[in-house]
DNA sequence: TTGTAAGCGTTATCAG
DNA sequence: CTGATAACGCTTACAA
């Protein structure tokens, strides 16, 4: 059952070559004493006899596996895929290697893959979606394993913790709603009840509330394309029709613009305003061109491996939590221009 | 700078388990011959220690890692996202873990991936997209590396090929079109140049040509939607505009919809009947409603991985090559119904 | 700079 | 069923 399996081993360079094992390994390490002459010679027969150094067995030795663990579900959605394509790059810049674990919604699956980062001596695991539970993360904290939590939201200390400001972003786009007239607010959130949906929920009704606006709140299904669309329906069919909706999530939001337009043959912005979040590729595509925000995915990786970067006890004594802008992209679904656009408008009509 | 990592090991859960390394070690093996007793001991103080069993290690006395190497580039994009998906929840299903590698569109970089498969002693491969040099394919073969090409058509063997039949899918794509009472044909393609991509256009300038239609081919940038938008943009000024495009992959269609909608003011599939690719979730959305080719993704994922769990002697045994269907799926780009459809009124008339 | 030897955590073999 | 012991392939003091 076992496939017969012979790789070349460091031994064998070492007799092609003429020198000891030890060579063959100072060869292969960066900052280790040899002679450029041995070097040379055990390069040539490690090419030659086609060797490859086993990492398996230098995760063993070192303390270091090399491994970075990617935790995550829906990991096809575009902006999910984004930061998983996002990371896996940053991973291999920075000399490391992704594993990438796949998880349904339910936290347990969290906490399997987790084990499973365990098992393979992850040097850090990467949670994009789902709560592992307390007593595994803080196993693999005592193992000597970081933890980076994105967009989680969460309060126990130990991993690094990269969240938005979605608050921000919300009043954001509350301003942008007002600026453009519309009174009657809508949020279309998904039922997935996570922490970064929620907290543009919160941060919205907030907002309007702060200015004694009211908010119809909608939840249905899962953040997907055609939760947006049924939100569309039952609330483009309330007593009162709003005039702007927040969908929590860009995914929803183009389903929501379909649905509005072809079911309801509403005109975006002319009859309403609708602002998505994520910025995921097809925002950008002219059928939508949706104003929306973006997860500033370069810079969350960036994060999240400079903090890796870091020795440990740097680390601690860093803050463990990093906040990030979501800034809004201007395109076509609200109606108005961005902040900047006026200030230039302003300049040219006062010139 | 190598963190302090302190694991529990083997010999501390003997230890506390009071019995010897070797029974640890066969409480965690499936077929091993425990009394019951001992094993639920051991497994007690496993959990009490927090002990995980160190696949690395595992993986150096066995001649397996468990670990799976999925190689491919533009990993964000919805297709190979989906993919990705399948393929590292089929890893799992198969008690292995995937391990993902990013590439540019260079072979070097394929090798190079190939080169990090090697190092982490990777039971297999499965390369999305590039060839990879055919000394380093051999080399990964030599030491026992399993090696899937998907969609990649190459004659070298050793390898489990899995290909999609594209020739069928744009003769099928023809048939559509001239049923449609399309005439003046035109193929939309990427300058990427893949072999699936150019399998695709031979196959539908053969259908064509063996009925003696001529297609108009026109190549442009990579296979993204702004590329779609190009070609729509060249195809639709030409001085005899075609009726009916095959996009080379739905994100190319969409992008072509997009500009022939909202800058020729074209309407699909009224004026022009429009084919893509790949049934990426978006060709489902309503403002798409895309005619296209199913990739069987789920089942290329199961053929990959039920071949991969095949002995080695079996898997030599097997033919090397799989070729599965691109179903057609109907949507709203195209004039007409599909065959079923045709046969079921035709079925309500005579009754 | 180089070689020798010990150790990393498993599993497989072989006695008992 | 169980326990010692020898690999597996590497790194790294330590000694030369």
């Amino acid at each position: 059952m076992p496939p017969p399996r012979k790789f070349v081993s460091a031994r064998e360079v070492a007799e092609r070559a003429g020198v000891s094992r030890s060579a063959v390994s100072r060869a292969f390490t960066p900052g280790a004493s040899v002679s450029e002459d041995t070097r040379r010679r055990v390069l040539e027969a490690a090419t030659a006899l086609g060797y490859h150094v086993n990492h398996l067995a230098r995760g063993l030795s070192l303390k270091e596996s090399g491994i970075v663990c990617l935790v995550g579900s829906e990991l096809g959605t575009p902006y999910r895929a984004s930061l998983v394509k996002a990371m896996t790059q940053a991973a291999q810049d920075a000399g490391k290697v992704a594993m990438v674990i796949n998880t349904d919604r339910s936290d347990e699956s969290v906490s399997a893959a987790l084990r499973q980062a365990l098992h393979y001596r992850a040097d850090a695991s990467i949670i994009l979606s789902g709560m592992p539970d307390k007593s595994i993360t803080r196993l693999c904290l005592e193992n000597g394993q970081r933890i980076v939590l994105i967009n989680r939201d969460d309060d126990q200390d130990g991993p690094l913790r990269i969240n938005l400001r979605d608050g921000e972003a919300a009043r954001c786009a509350l301003t942008a709603f007002l600026r453009a007239g519309c009174r009657r607010l809508a949020f279309a959130n998904s039922e997935a009840g996570t922490p970064s949906l929620m907290a543009r929920e919160r941060g919205f009704l907030a907002a309007a509330a702060a200015i004694g606006l009211p908010v119809t709140v909608e939840r249905f299904g899962p953040s997907v394309y055609e939760s947006g669309r049924e939100l569309a329906r039952r609330l483009l069919t309330a007593r009162v029709r709003p005039d702007a909706v927040f969908c929590a999530t860009d995914l929803i939001a183009c389903g929501f613009l379909d649905a509005a337009r072809h079911e309801f043959g509403l005109a975006v912005p002319e009859d309403l305003c609708v602002t998505g979040f994520d910025d995921i590729e097809q925002a950008s595509w002219s059928s939508y061109s949706l104003t929306t925000f973006a997860q500033p995915v370069a810079e969350i990786a960036r994060e999240a491996f400079a903090w890796l970067r870091l020795a440990p006890e740097e680390a601690a004594r860093r803050p463990a939590a990093v906040e990030l802008e979501a800034r809004m992209v201007w395109r076509r679904t609200v109606r108005g221009r961005p902040p900047a656009a006026r200030a230039a408008a302003r300049a040219a009509v006062e010139a």
